[in-house]
RNA sequence: CCAGCUGGCCGGACGGCCGCUGCGGCAAUGGUCGAAAGGCCGCCGUGGAGGAAAGUCCGGGCUCCAUGGAAACACGGUGCCGGGUAACGCCCGGCGGGGGCGACCCCAGGGAAAGUGCCACAGAAAGCAAACCGCCGGAGCCUUCGGGCAAAGGUAAGGGUGAAAGGGUGGGGUAAGAGCCCACCGCAGGACCGGCAACGGGACUGGCAUGGUAAACCCCACCGGGAGCAAAACCGAAUAGGGACGGCGCGGGCUUCGGCCCAGGUGCGUUUCCGCGCCAGCCGUCCGGGUGGGUUGCAUGAGGCGUCCGGCAACGGCCGCCCCAGAGGAAUGGUCGUCACGCGGCGCAAGCCGCCAUACAGAACCCGGCUUACAGGCCAACUGGCAUU
């Protein structure tokens, strides 16, 4: 997975399309055609202590580990931001939320795309 | 057994599957880039959060900056004594004071006869003490001759105020009182004795002075340069810009090719004028600064574990063994299963069911401390009860 990791990527995708789900809000970019996705994480102080953050950021990276290199779009951005549900949410919900997200967003067909994920 | 007190320790376990990251290896299997060294992937092995990693409150190592040495002043810190330590405001052992039946706990614990300030309210008086009531006293005045009023003066025993009223109790004494005198207690000084010291004991002496506050200024003793790993050192791309050198070139017009005319920027001499010089564009090579980025710093250290020795202890010493996280938008994980512990419910019990499947909390240069947070549990010593032999 190929991670954003300067400041200046973040702010631009802050610019993108954004979803809202449970346990995290997912914002997405096109920087080109081409290239492979990449992702970043974003955990708030709102959330809790180093520890809490810790534990949702690493839920959220491995739901994207899992799912993201065959449902996101190649040549997107994307960054979660992580919210307070992603600590009790049952990891195959996240995973759910994920892909549907990815496919509304316009990913690549996943095992299970929603209906309405192509029409944008 | 119950209650307590002190110290130490642990703070989920095991196993699948899929990942991240450090180190070592690739002799064996593979892919890719490269001339090679080697890199990336892959494979194998092995390691990968805490007792507080936290707060960033002290003390150091390390780095850079400043600084000729020393001292003084200022500022800040520390503050019983002895020891431990690299050092400390930490730790250990004592001393003094306070609390508890006790084990034990608590204390910002130098100096108030160097000086200054403050002591609200209440109260007559709050520091070279003080007469409000009271007590004594009785000049003098009045008198119904019973007595009444009462100045000066004396008095800190009693009342009242206050956190605190200048020793306490008893006796003598006195007009009433008062260390005025006496006894005991307290207090002050103190030869001498014990202790390294803080300090303890104390013959004897003194009629009793020197109120509290230093977390008020202050005085005394000791300690202290500043900033911090985003410190700091090194390597160093593209692009833009700077400098040096070399090569080719060197504004426009006219020309009889000898020159003539008109211009720009810039340097110097003082501005205009004027004089002298340089430059303009392209290409190449080199130099220096700096940004993104990379490497080092960065994990062998005041290091851990163990036997023995010294010490009441903190701790120190000899020897042996071990290498024990190293990220960088920041790894140390995700998920599933089984189980221990715990909590709740049911049951006489064996047990069954349910819940959470654990509190506080995540390394960021590294050590030594302190402080704060913390579900649950284990061990040991000691104390006070109860029971038993």
């Amino acid at each position: 997975m190929e991670r954003l990791l300067s400041r200046r990527d973040y702010v631009a995708v802050a610019k993108g399309r954004r979803l809202g789900r449970p346990a995290f809000l997912i914002q997405a970019l096109e920087r080109s055609a081409e290239g492979p996705s990449r992702f970043g994480f974003t955990v708030t102080r709102k959330i809790g202590n180093a520890v809490v953050r810790n534990r949702v950021r690493r839920r959220l990276r491995e739901a994207v580990r899992l799912i993201g290199r065959s449902a996101a779009r190649p040549g997107t951005d994307y960054v979660l931001v992580g919210r307070a549900a992603a600590l009790d949410r049952s990891f195959d919900r996240i995973l759910a939320d994920l892909a549907g997200a990815l496919a509304e967003l316009g990913g690549r067909a996943t095992t299970s795309p929603p209906a309405t994920a192509r029409q944008g």
